[in-house]
DNA sequence: ATGACTTAATTGCATAAGCAACCTAAACTT
DNA sequence: AAGTTTAGGTTGCTTATGCAATTAAGTCAT
């Protein structure tokens, strides 16, 4: 291969995503071994209801840049593990507020361990002042193209 | 720890992939509206057939960092499209050589003109040599988990 | 040469994604 | 007040994913 071709193969693999791949493979795989049911994606949701309960799913899409019918499954499927409920809004008869169970408060702990172990492994021997530059970079990639 | 600790907060957002994930999307759009009616994942499998042909399943599998059914299935739907054919290797029998037909050579510039208008809508006013860097720490924290 | 490993690919099962179309409730228009 | 538009969610359809288990073919050891 040139190293025109290297150059590229470099450039085009910016496109298939295999960092963060791997990084929400390994969370999977970290969260199974800890014993938490929950898949990469729901652990996204719960991230941000850990943070402030009673969001929309109209919220909930926005922040985790997914569409609405993505996150009506999610919801449903972290309703079924009973870690989320849908409370219908008085004021709003459309939207639900979603709000965590008990048990959904109760793993919080657990599951951000295992993230927190997650970026650990994933950013070990990377320097810390270019890990900043790299998250700025992908950052204005999605504010390019949101 | 505790910096550490705080220092991975930062980095939560890293693990959704919201930026690889508004690439594949904008990617599918421009195939789309170049009436390419590929999805991005089959782009992928092309990318590397377009560079050598004759790959075999498994190899396909460890360019694109997904697992041997995900590839299989991907290979059928792009055979499906008549995009490439399986060729049974007759030295081993096991395993399938994918080789493009006529219409998947010939689609080839045209994806990869939208692969770089992709590209270079996501890089808008990116520094180079910070993408550069940046393009490295994703590949060492794709060979840390991998 | 036979039986035990290994490797390539496929199938089954469950989760997740985007897009388009739809329904209902709220907000505007007039 | 009635009709139109907008906004929040859900459903249908198709594609894609990972993991586990399976089949078939090649390899290795004895």
């Amino acid at each position: 291969m040139t190293s025109n071709n290297l150059f590229a193969e470099e450039f085009f693999s910016f496109l298939t995503g295999k960092a963060s791949t791997a990084m929400s493979r390994r969370l999977q795989r970290n969260l199974k071994e800890s014993c938490l049911t929950i898949t990469a994606e729901q652990w996204s949701l719960l991230y941000y209801l850990w943070n402030e309960e009673g969001l929309t799913q109209q919220e909930l899409a926005n922040l985790t840049f997914r569409d609405k019918p993505s996150i009506s499954r999610l919801i449903n499927n972290l309703e079924k593990l009973k870690l989320v409920i849908r409370v219908n809004d008085k004021g709003d008869r459309r939207t639900n507020l979603i709000y965590l169970t008990k048990e959904g408060r109760k793993i919080k702990m657990d599951c951000m361990a295992q993230a927190s172990r997650t970026i650990a492994e994933a950013i070990d021997n990377v320097d810390r002042d270019k890990l900043k530059d790299a998250q700025h970079i992908l950052e204005t990639v999605y504010q390019n193209l949101k």
